[in-house]
DNA sequence: GTCTATAGGTGGATAGAC
DNA sequence: GTCTATCCACCTATAGAC
C-alpha cells in the first residue's frame, strides 16, 4: 500500500520529541524507536539528522504560509486592496493558531517545536526563516497601507512585536495555564484569536511614539 | 587575590556558549576550556551541569527582576498609587531591555539564552520561571487597576502578549537586522524601549475583544 | 527497504594525586 | 582548589547481510 509510511511515521516521531525535549536533546534512537522503525531508517529516507530536521520544518511551514497569503488575498480582494487592520492580522495569526491546537492538523507540537527553532545549533534558525520572506514582505506591505502615520521603521518593529506577541499562546500550552491558576487557556483558539487581534490591530493603530527619530 | 574567580569565569563562559550554541549543545569540556579552567572544577564550584546552569539564570534574574519592582515602587509612590499604563510597562520592560544591551552590564549574552530557556529538556524552564512569581504578580495587580474595562482573563491574556512581544527586540539581535534591511536596530535601546512602550500601552487599553465570552 | 553490528567520537561524572 | 586520568553511557553514521 506504501512504499514508505516509514518516512511519514518519522516525521511525527521527530516533530512530537524535537517539541517535548528540543532538537538536540532527541536522539535518533529516539525517533526511530518512536516510529517503530530502524535506527538505520533515517540516513535511509533523509540521509542525516539535519536533512531530517529540515524536513520536519519543511512539512508545516509550507502550507501555514500559504494559507496566510491565501487569507490576505482573499481580504484585499474582498475590500478593494484596503482590508482593515484587523483583517491583515488576523490573516497573519489565525493560520499558526489554528495549526497549533487544531486536533486533526497534525500540528499540535509543531508550534511548540517553531519557538525552539532559535535555540539550536548552527545556522539552522537562519535556513528555516527563509521561509518566512515572502510573508514578511506581504504583510508589512498591506499593514504599511493601511498605516501611513508610521515610519518604515516603526512599522516594521510593530510587525516584529506583532511575531513576538503571538508566539506566547503558542508556545504556552504547559506554562500559562498553571501562571494564570488556570484562567487563561492556550487552546480555547477562536476566542484567543479575537483577543490577539483586537490588541494588536489597537497597538499597530497607535501613534507613533514621541520622542524617536526615524 | 582570589580563591576562586574561576566559580565567576565558569558562569561567564556558560552564559556566552549557552547564548551562542545553545544550552543543550554546549559540553562542559568547552565552558571550562572557554574559563581557562579545568574540566572537574565545574562539579567542585557547581556540582553538576543542572546545577551550573541554574546559577547562570539565576545571577541575572534576581537583579533583574528586583529592579523592576524597584521602578514599579518608585512609579506608585510618584502617582499616588495609580501610574500610567505607560509607567507600568515601561518598569517592566526597560529593565530587561537595558540589561540586554548595555555593556557594562553583561547581559549581552543573557537575554539571548532567556529565549532558548524553553527549549531546553527536563523541567528547567519550569523551575527557572518560578522566579518570574513576584513580578507577574505585581505588574498584573497594577495593570488591572489601571484597565478595569478587562477582565481577569483578558488583562492576563494581554500581560502575556507584552511578554511575548518584547522577547524580539532581545532574542533578534542578529536576525532583525538582517531582515530589515538594517532599518531596525535592536541596540537601540532607548528608543526601542519608547517604540515597545508606545504599542503596548495602546493595546493594553484597548477595548475588551468582541464575543469573547469571559 | 529493513535489519544487525559496529566503528568512531563525545558526553557528564568521578577518583585520587598534588 | 586544581589537576590528570579514566569510566561508562550515549551519540551519529555506515557497512553489509537479508
Amino acid at each position: 500500500m506504501n512504499q514508505s509510511g516509514t518516512h511519514d511515521r518519522l516525521l511525527n516521531a521527530a516533530e512530537q520529541l524535537f517539541a517535548e525535549h528540543g532538537i538536540g536533546a532527541t536522539s535518533l534512537r529516539a525517533i526511530t524507536s518512536g516510529a517503530s522503525a530502524n535506527l538505520a531508517s533515517v540516513h535511509y529516507h533523509f540521509g542525516s539528522k539535519e536533512a531530517l530536521i529540515e524536513a520536519v520544518f519543511a512539512r508545516r511551514l509550507e502550507p501555514l504560509n500559504r494559507e496566510r497569503c491565501r487569507l490576505l488575498d482573499a481580504e484585499e480582494a474582498a475590500a478593494g486592496g484596503e482590508p482593515s487592520i484587523e483583517s491583515i492580522v488576523n490573516a497573519f495569526v489565525a493560520p499558526a493558531m489554528r495549526l497549533a491546537y487544531k486536533p486533526a492538523g497534525g500540528g499540535e507540537h509543531f508550534m511548540l517545536l517553531i519557538g525552539r527553532l532559535y535555540s539550536e545549533p548552527g545556522d539552522l534558525a537562519i535556513r528555516i526563516t527563509e521561509q518566512f520572506g515572502e510573508v514578511f514582505q506581504r504583510f508589512t506591505s498591506a499593514l504599511s497601507r493601511g498605516l501611513p502615520h508610521l515610519s518604515r521603521t516603526d512599522l516594521l518593529w510593530r510587525f516584529l512585536f506583532m511575531v513576538g506577541s503571538f508566539s506566547m499562546p503558542l508556545m504556552g500550552r504547559h506554562f500559562i495555564p498553571r501562571r494564570t491558576g488556570g484562567l487563561c487557556d492556550p487552546s480555547d483558539v477562536e476566542n484567543n484569536i479575537r483577543r490577539l487581534v483586537a490588541f494588536l490591530a489597537a497597538g499597530l493603530r497607535a501613534a507613533a511614539p514621541n520622542g524617536v527619530k526615524t
